[in-house]
DNA sequence: TTTTAATTTGTAATTATTACAAAATTGAAA
DNA sequence: TTTCAATTTTGTAATAATTACAAATTAAAA
């Protein structure tokens, strides 16, 4: 994702933008297997050595506030994050550890209420074997 | 679930029963809204004074391995757990925090491989305000 | 009973996350 | 430009769920 989408993203949810919730940003939307905290601290350390894990844990915190992201929970141990611009699904692959997104259809997503309550985020994971880790056996 | 029921159901998917195992599994079994750790603690202490935290991890981790109870990860901070007879949804109230479950059909559920990966989990959580929380408004 | 194996228990270690306050940075006003 | 207030970033320490581990207990077998 362009610089100035990223920006552009940040002003509009009204989220002040800075060297770090950019970066921080960016690499989560553009790094498509959801990366831990962890991972992203590896990574962005590399760009900003002075970057601490609490600057990304206020972040994330923040983006999730404004909706810019949603948190996954497919994980035990640790929290993924997603930027969902359409509803979609989350596949992890038990085998090699990838979180993947899917893109299909399902009816539930439309779904306002369920035995009369009122519904307001979908979380839907699916838990198996991927594509490349199944050829493999 | 009576005492009976409960045994039977540790020897069928080969399960050493005890004591202690008997009561956590059939704790959740009968308490609908998916208890935590400390909750479970809490409850079965009353009965067994002795009863460690250390046990009821153990037990759950055996219980699931054994397919009798499953991982639901729908709580930021805490693993809850399910006694799944026939497929279901969880919804969470944001409101009152109570798990409930739900029986509505999804086509998903049905699925075995979806964009060539191959399903053996499937987990759906909604969130949202449950009925008795949205009529206090 | 004696011996062996499995289970339970308590404590200590691990680890993701949060709280908090100091340091650094930003942006506007003078 | 300088000053000052507000916000953001950072590092350390605290919190809390979970796990590792070994001793104590219980159950099963010989």
């Amino acid at each position: 994702m362009k610089k100035e989408k990223v920006l552009n993203l940040l002003k509009r949810k009204n989220v002040k933008p800075s060297v770090q919730r950019m970066e921080i940003l960016n690499y989560i939307v553009e790094n498509k297997n959801h990366p831990s905290v962890d991972e992203i601290y590896s990574h962005l350390n590399k760009k900003i050595a002075t970057l601490s894990k609490t600057t990304i844990y206020n972040t994330l915190k923040i983006l999730c506030k404004k909706n810019i992201l949603t948190e996954i929970l497919i994980e035990e141990d640790e929290v993924r994050f997603d930027y969902m611009e359409k509803p979609h699904i989350h596949f992890k692959c038990k085998s090699c550890n990838k979180i993947y997104d899917v893109f299909k259809k399902c009816p539930l997503i439309n779904c306002k209420k369920i035995e009369g309550h009122k519904i307001e985020e979908y979380h839907i994971y699916l838990i198996g074997t991927c594509k490349n880790c199944y050829k493999d056996d």
